[in-house]
DNA sequence: CTCCATGTTTAGAA
DNA sequence: CTTCTAAACATGGA
């Protein structure tokens, strides 16, 4: 589930688990996941230094050494995950990078192994070397607005153009749009400006409820979709039976009565 | 066996 | 140039 909440508890798992303390073993189980670093350089880079700071921006996760003149860079594919770990733990299945502190650890896992695991000078070197957005949390109404309106073709394409505003994937957006009442294909010419600065505020509550509960999606409030969005899934404010659609080369899942595009 | 999945990148068509 | 689609990547689960 790594969309942007996803990489957020992480993050704070990482403030939690993984601070301070000096590394002392690093063991790369998947070295194709590697960006721009070979395994024994990671180790090199990270070995007896202590990680003492961790930054998100949008799907990625930084993680600072001391000094902070490297990060290392996470990206969770369409699997990962970032789990603590005991002392005597063996390193989870699917575990593609595990750090170990005198006690405890962190493991990278990623089952489907489409992720990356990078080092960089700085977080804002690697944004901007992979033309990411603005994280999707951090941008103002005004700046999202302007953004938005440049563009044409569908509302949900911009969502989850990474490029465009970063940190949405296809689980969100489709709870974006549930809640904004727009149907999945609404283009966005069709929006006048109010209803653009309300998907703004709508996209902040979103994903700011999703963190609250913890990227789970059993704890999100009562009339949010995702917990429904499977086959059989009924819409929670209406009942009526969830469809799916295609847009953006992914699958969106949507109420056929909520979202009729006019009202909600 | 087939189809699908929370992501990104690349190539190609309009 | 923009927008949209499909494929590829790796792998597990239904």
């Amino acid at each position: 589930m790594p969309e942007l909440p996803d990489v957020e508890i992480f993050r704070r798992r990482l403030d939690r688990h993984g601070l301070d303390r000096p590394v002392r073993r690093i063991t790369v189980a998947a070295p194709d996941l590697l960006e721009g670093v070979s395994p024994q350089s990671l180790g090199r880079l990270l070995k007896n230094h202590p990680l003492v700071a961790t930054h998100r921006h949008g799907k990625y996760l930084f993680v600072a050494r001391d000094g902070r003149d490297g990060w290392l860079v996470l990206h969770f594919g369409m699997s990962g995950s970032l789990e603590p770990l005991e002392s005597g733990d063996e390193p989870p299945e699917h575990a593609c990078l595990t750090v170990r502190f005198d006690e405890g650890g962190i493991a990278y896992v990623a089952p489907r192994r489409l992720g990356l695991i990078g080092w960089t000078e700085s977080p804002d070197a690697f944004v901007q070397a992979h033309r990411l957005g603005p994280d999707a949390l951090a941008m103002e109404r005004d700046a999202f607005v302007a953004a938005l309106v440049q563009h044409h073709g569908m509302v949900k394409c911009w969502l989850m153009d990474q490029g465009r505003i970063a940190g949405i994937g296809n689980v969100y957006a489709d709870e974006i749009l549930f809640q904004a009442g727009l149907p999945p294909r609404t283009g966005i010419t069709a929006l006048e400006r109010e209803k653009a600065e309300r998907l703004h505020a709508i996209v902040r509550r979103v994903l700011s409820a999703a963190i609250e509960a913890q990227a789970d999606p059993g704890r999100l409030p009562d009339d949010y979709l995702l917990p429904h969005r499977e086959p059989g899934g009924q819409c929670p404010r209406c009942g009526v039976s969830l469809a799916t659609v295609e847009a953006c080369g992914r699958r969106g899942w949507y109420c056929p009565a909520c979202q009729s595009g006019r009202g909600g």
